[in-house]
DNA sequence: GTTTGACAGTTCTATTTTAGAACTATAGCC
DNA sequence: GGCTATAGTTCTAAAATAGAACTGTCAAAC
């Protein structure tokens, strides 16, 4: 499998792959749900090296994720905001941090909790059917082909 | 940020990262809830060089997402089983996949279709609210530090 | 009017990871 | 004894990442 045309593979898996699956690209996500949205921001809060934070805004703003908005026009700076595209990726996002709350914690308790504004309460996420609204369990989960599969690929 | 104590942070996102946060972990953990168990069979179907699986198969069997269990004695060949911890990775694929289809799809469809046993229709994985059960947004979450919390990080 | 500092990058070398191919080892079958 | 299947290991080359230093613009301080 070749990493630069990952995208184009027929998976949407692999394709989502393409987008957020290197070492940085979620942290940097992250931090943008976080509300942080510029470069120094980024680069301070994840100590990824500026090269790399350099390479990986670009790589995301040109996926349409991020959009890059000027604040300032002189000197001309700019500053990444998430687009409808890059907000939809939250539940990957919190479907990670669940995982990780669930089976990585350590004796200190969570890291950081969640509340939904919309009831008040502290939460965990969950993932449900959209037809039924039960919970999804791997096993109950039929997979069929779908019209854009070819050939043998997941 | 060291790649290599990334599953120390005190950052769920980091430490889920820190085991599936990588070119290839999640393909072949695709391929597991797809049922393939074997060695030949992942490296069949990924196209993923022998080496790095093999190094993969370590790692997820270090973190405890697959077991290795044997499956013939002599030669001694082993076959590798999601753990309930492996398992329950599920609902980061989802999402990920789900992200796939909505913002990565190209004109012939989904490579994939998902029907729900349960209720026998195709669906989309939703994330809801474990106290409410409403859909989940982002801008509806509001994050507090946890007790897990140390410093400036997320 | 020169210096300092903030911000947003770019450029360079060194190290680590990954890719690609070939090789090893065990055992069944002909 | 030779062929095949399975599950790896070992090697070199290519690519990605880490780490540090450098560039350019402008505002404010001296």
């Amino acid at each position: 499998m070749k990493w630069d045309t990952l995208d184009e593979e027929p998976c949407s898996l692999s394709r989502t792959i393409a987008v957020v699956g290197d070492r940085w690209t979620l942290l940097i996500l992250r931090e943008c749900f976080l509300r942080v949205r510029r470069f120094e921001g980024f680069q301070s809060s994840l100590q990824i090296t500026r090269h790399l934070l350099s390479e990986r805004l670009k790589k995301l703003v040109r996926f349409g994720i991020l959009r890059r908005a000027p604040y300032s026009e002189a000197p001309k700076r700019y500053e990444y905001i998430l687009t409808q595209k890059g907000l939809d990726l939250y539940p990957i996002i919190m479907a990670m941090v669940h995982w990780g709350d669930t089976h990585m914690g350590d004796e200190r308790g969570r890291p950081l909790l969640h509340e939904h504004k919309t009831c008040g309460k502290l939460f965990d996420p969950v993932m449900v059917c959209s037809e039924c609204g039960e919970r999804l369990h791997a096993k109950q989960v039929h997979v069929h082909a779908g019209p854009g599969r070819r050939q043998a690929v997941g």
